[in-house]
DNA sequence: GTAGTAATTAGAATTATTCTAATTACTGAT
DNA sequence: ATCAGTAATTAGAATAATTCTAATTACTAC
């Protein structure tokens, strides 16, 4: 339990810093996604907060999900047609889809890199987000 | 109607070059995704195909794409939870997704961008494929 | 021409997500 | 503190895209 991610009032901080009413569910949702360095489903979310707060209901679950999504304090990724998933990683980073283990890693991108696809853009286009998604396979030893 | 696209013979080689049987209903479902150079959904292959073949099903529309899709002769794309895309172009290329328009505007990727990309990528990692894509707005003079 | 396989089909089933309408919990003004 | 107004939560129904199922039809090779 780092300090980050386990703390009441930090949590409630960032809530707020967004312009977000830090309520118990949106926290916890927060926390259980914080905490972890992965990249659950909605119904991962839910299963792992169920453990704290046993009435939370999905609906709520993917209410704070969009909320924390919009606001910005979590990423969502989409591989193909499968469940959007979230992800705690706030820095410019592509993902790997590991298609033999289903893992998702992240993988830093150097500015240099961004600005290097942002260039292929002709005039006229103006992208607020890209999306770099790799699919492939990973060896065990490359962790994440 | 280019050659390309239009000729029975030529879309029917298309298929038997990749092992495919080629059936009336795969050809018309590929027919139809050559010949606009646009990013239509199976709901939308299947409307445009079952005015040259009205007896077609959507089940065989799915199907015909996904045969198409897993032998290379079509790729699919897909923007967050949005439905499936189909899209005629093979030559290494990155999405742009105007967010007003709905739009998808297909953006070329130079073998350089390309390699850098690849470059962030740590030892341990196998990549078959990278997809990019941004979002955006595009000027509507910025035409594809 | 027939047996065996592959493709197509209609409709049911599935999955992830969003919507609806009702309840509960806050907030700010008094 | 009290109350009105708004925001958040909830359970369950509804939706959308896709996949599955089981039956039929069309090929292919002998």
């Amino acid at each position: 339990m780092s300090a980050q991610s386990d703390n009441h009032a930090v949590l409630c901080e960032q809530l707020k810093a967004c312009d977000v009413r830090p309520t118990p569910q949106r926290e916890v949702v927060l926390k259980s996604i914080l905490e972890k360095r992965d990249h659950p489903t909605a119904d991962e979310v839910f299963a792992r907060v169920k453990a704290t707060m046993p009435s939370i209901s999905l609906a709520t679950v993917y209410n704070c999900l969009e909320t924390l999504v919009s606001c910005g304090l979590v990423r969502s990724v989409n591989f193909e047609r499968g469940p959007t998933r979230y992800c705690p990683n706030l820095h410019p980073h592509a993902h790997f889809h590991d298609v033999a283990s289903g893992a998702t890693h992240d993988i830093d991108l150097p500015e240099s890199v961004l600005a290097k696809i942002k260039s292929v853009l002709p005039p006229g286009y103006a992208a607020d987000s890209v999306e770099i998604v790799f699919r492939g396979k990973a060896t065990p030893s490359a962790r994440n």
